[in-house]
DNA sequence: AGTTTCGGCGCC
DNA sequence: AAAGGGCGCCGAAACT
């Protein structure tokens, strides 16, 4: 068996690569190469290369035109598997890992570096890791014994291929870039905004609004910050907590209306405008850091530029390059399908069953057909709506679908109750009772600096029914979306894995991913091609990740020259 | 002067 | 109507 090979980088500048075994030991002579672009040539019956870091090593690959199907990224793997033996928090690397093999010290992580517009430092210029082949060779071989140590070890194996395959997809991104037209983007700005002023102050158009704010108020006032407006209404004898928009907007002011135009177009003006397109788009592309796995849940995130943020208004100057196309393909009700298939709540089971519109099939059967409420309803018990119309929608819809609404219930309380909970193929939500707040708050868990809650300098923190802290209840509420958004995460991994797969024969290339939204950009005699391959990758990540499953993944997809006239 | 936190809002 | 989950980003405010 010669499928699988690993691979490091050695101290001289090349690369050592060698065979492993079914048991994911040294299976044949270590050989040395150039550079990773010849080992990797040269050795095109290798089906999975296993190395320690994939942003360490692929981006170079992919910068001399070498692409591998799979990977197998130690790291990642090794997050994952320490997540899962509740060991969150403790050192990460390869090394580290070899480090608690040998019982020697073990090496802190190195500290992560922010990116820089335009520079993609942290990928591109990774620091270097000379760790002797033999030794990565026993980490993996560890590894894949704790693997059948899980609670589910096929699934766990599925989830550190995919998120290998996360890896590679996100290498692939960040080197294509998204299509952006920065004359579209400024003449949007221009229409938004107006004209810019010499010395970078407001344009235009914000310091008219500006000046229709201090009108209203009959004083000076700088909409921009909030204890400013919120002392001028205190002045016009309305009592208002924050400036957020939902408070704002019912009131009754003249300076409402420009005051929350003001707010919109500021946060264009600051997040999205000349000195973003400045610092982040070069040679008809934006290119932003894609971070496979860099949430707990699972979820990606990016790196510089806001790239999982950009407003509806903005994604007009995301177009196609000439006789090229966008698929823009965006998960229908991608959470309560996921809640069906791990639930297994038969009555949720048969609406997702359906590729027809979910929250209208759950309106039908619970709500009067009242749409809006069976949605808010859905997404209330996902994430843990704890007042309001949420709490008797919560009541209708556990009526209909009990499983359900108890799957994420229980969730809920083992949160609270300090419990770990997994998503479908395994990845662990970090520990949060019993481990300190600040070990809790490091790993991303809600800490909020009230305790209300019977424990209060009493020891271990303990659940009790209707009366857990402020801080259980946050847990709880982490850990209830934890399972769904992050059994999500994992099959839209796989959906991305599979999607690549296909794409892998054509110029299409993924350049876009958005939590259950993929953006592929290829020539216009590919789009209905990659149009088919997105449903058959949906259909193929939903049987790997689920199993058998009635659950449908429907995708809507549109083919496109420009990103906005998608929806 | 440099660094961290906060308020607000963009996306899912 | 009320304000639940995950993020990143910006400027201002609050600190060292």
């Amino acid at each position: 068996m010669t499928d699988r090979w690993a691979l490091v980088p050695a101290e001289d500048g090349g690369v050592h690569s060698a065979p492993l075994g079914p048991d994911g030991l040294l299976a044949g002579p270590v050989r040395w190469a150039a550079d990773a672009a010849e080992a990797v040539r040269g050795r095109p019956e290798v089906a999975r290369w296993v190395w320690r870091s994939t942003a360490e090593v692929y981006p170079r690959l992919l910068a001399t035109g070498v692409r591998v199907e799979r990977c197998y990224d130690i790291e990642a793997a090794e997050t994952l598997l320490l997540g899962h033996e509740g060991r969150y928090g403790e050192p990460r690397s390869a090394a580290a890992a070899l480090a608690r093999l040998h019982g020697g010290p073990v090496p802190p992580d190195p500290p992560q570096r922010a990116a820089e517009p335009g520079s993609q430092s942290s990928l591109f210029e990774p620091q270097a890791v000379h760790l002797p082949l033999a030794d990565l060779v026993e980490v993996y071989a560890d590894q894949q014994r704790r693997h059948d140590r899980t609670a589910y070890p096929e699934r766990m194996r599925l989830l550190t291929a995919a998120e290998s395959a996360g890896m590679l997809v996100a290498a692939e991104m960040n080197r294509a870039g998204l299509p952006w037209s920065a004359e579209v983007h400024r003449r949007v700005l221009h229409e938004l905004l107006g004209e810019r002023y010499a010395g970078g102050g407001e344009p235009r158009r914000l310091a008219e609004l500006a000046d229709e704010v201090s009108a209203a108020f009959g004083r000076r006032v700088r909409p921009d910050l909030p204890a400013d407006v919120i002392k001028a209404f205190a002045q016009a004898g309305i009592k208002v907590r924050s400036t957020r928009r939902w408070e704002i907007e019912s009131l009754d002011h003249p300076a409402v209306k420009p005051l929350v135009e003001y707010k919109k177009l500021y946060r264009i003006w600051v997040a999205h405008g000349w000195s973003w397109l400045q610092d982040w788009v070069r040679d008809g592309r934006f290119r932003p850091e894609f971070l496979a796995g860099g949430t707990v849940t699972g979820r990606w995130v990016t790196n510089g530029g806001g790239a999982l943020q950009i407003p509806k208004v903005i994604r007009r100057a995301v177009v196609a390059d000439p006789g090229w196309r966008l698929v823009v393909a965006d998960a229908d009700q991608m959470e309560p399908r996921v809640l069906a298939a791990i639930s297994r709540d038969p009555g949720l089971m048969e609406v997702a069953g359906r590729e027809s519109d979910l929250y209208q099939s759950v309106s039908d059967r619970a709500f009067s057909g009242d749409r809006g409420q069976a949605k808010l309803a859905v997404l209330g018990a996902v994430y843990g709506q704890t007042s309001g119309d949420g709490l008797k929608n919560l009541a209708a819809l556990r009526r209909r679908f009990p499983k359900a609404v108890a799957y994420v219930d229980e969730a809920a309380r083992a949160g609270e109750e300090g419990r770990l909970v997994r998503t479908w193929l395994g990845r662990t939500c970090p520990p949060a009772a019993g481990a300190s707040d600040d070990a809790a708050e490091e790993a991303g868990i809600p800490v909020p600096a009230a305790e209300d809650g019977p424990s209060e300098g009493s020891g271990p923190q303990e659940w009790v029914p209707g009366y857990a802290s402020t801080n259980a209840r946050a847990r709880g509420r982490f850990a209830r979306n934890f399972v769904v958004q992050g059994s999500a995460a994992d099959w839209a991994l796989l959906l991305l894995a599979a999607l690549r797969q296909s794409c892998a024969g054509m110029a299409a290339e993924l350049v876009f991913f958005q939590h259950d939204e993929v953006i592929v950009h290829c020539p216009e005699e590919e789009a209905e091609a990659v149009v088919t391959a997105i449903r058959e990758a949906a259909d193929l990540a939903g049987r790997l990740t689920f199993g058998e499953t009635p659950v449908r993944f429907p995708f809507t997809t549109a083919v496109v020259e420009c990103y906005a006239d998608a929806k």
